[in-house]
DNA sequence: TTGCTTAATGCAATTTGGTTGCAAATATAC
DNA sequence: GTATATTTGCAACCAAATTGCATTAAGCAA
């Protein structure tokens, strides 16, 4: 995993650091979403909050991860795994184990509905209990 | 319109002050999007920031106002023109003029996509240029 | 391999948006 | 009008995001 990192950082003309690194197999090795908050907690001693920023900040601009915000206004951070052909950020996100899985385009019937104002840019956020956590927590809760 | 205010007020159970009744006519009076700023702004001297946050909370609560995250992570409001039968919150909102609008729920075909994942809460936000901004600034910007 | 140059990092400080405790002011019911 | 409960303003606080700057480290060229 850490070499498809390296791959990926070299590919993206980015310096190999430690940082970078254990930034991005944390999101190469899980289907999760995390926050700033959660990079801080996994490295507390190892990376400072700014470089962990600047890494996610980074990766963001390269399109390497998404960003977006939950309903708290938080920004989350997941990996990329949109098809290029997207015509904007649709993700599904279990609130208790906090998988996020990519939802594919909106029917254009629906952005028809737009009718003449123009779409620059769309986020979708559903969030609620994948199959898994359902099963888990059978009643409870 | 401070008279369709005070009636909302009423019919809510709200106690009908000079606050309440400012920020409820600035919705009222608007199909535009507002973030607590704006209203600072608006209101500078005549009301503290925390009592317009209060008043914007009640309002949310009370399902009068919708609140949403804009694409930064700031909390926007709206008058709640949606349908009750509404399954979750979808808005266009232009990037110029801070018009909003309400969109109807996304179909459910749609919504099959997710499979026995369990939908509890879903937000859509398509940021563009709405018809009227377009034809004031046609090949500028 | 060794330096050189530039970019990345750690640390501390700052900004922004959101939120709260509390005393003073105000709205409503009596 | 007065009593009571609510709302407000102010100041303080909090969380998340962001920045300036001195130090350190990565990559390249000698
Ligand atoms: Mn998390
Ligand atoms: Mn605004
Ligand atoms: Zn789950
Ligand atoms: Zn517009």
């Amino acid at each position: 995993m850490i070499q498809e990192a390296t791959t990926l950082l070299k590919e993206n003309g980015l310096k190999i650091t430690q940082n970078r690194l254990d930034v991005l197999c944390v999101f190469l090795g899980s289907e999760k979403a995390f926050t700033l908050l959660d990079l801080e907690k996994i490295f507390s001693l190892k990376h400072d909050r700014s470089s962990l920023f600047r890494s996610l900040q980074t990766y963001y601009e390269k399109g390497i991860l998404e960003k977006f915000c939950n309903a708290t206004g938080t920004a989350i951070y997941t990996l990329n795994r949109h098809k290029p052909d997207c015509n904007g950020k649709s993700h599904f996100k279990c609130k208790d184990c906090e998988t996020v899985v990519s939802l594919p385009n909106l029917p254009t019937e629906y952005l028809q509905l737009l009718g003449n104002n123009k779409m620059e840019t769309m986020n979708l956020l559903i969030e609620g209990t994948c199959e898994n956590c359902q099963n888990k927590n059978p009643e409870t809760l």
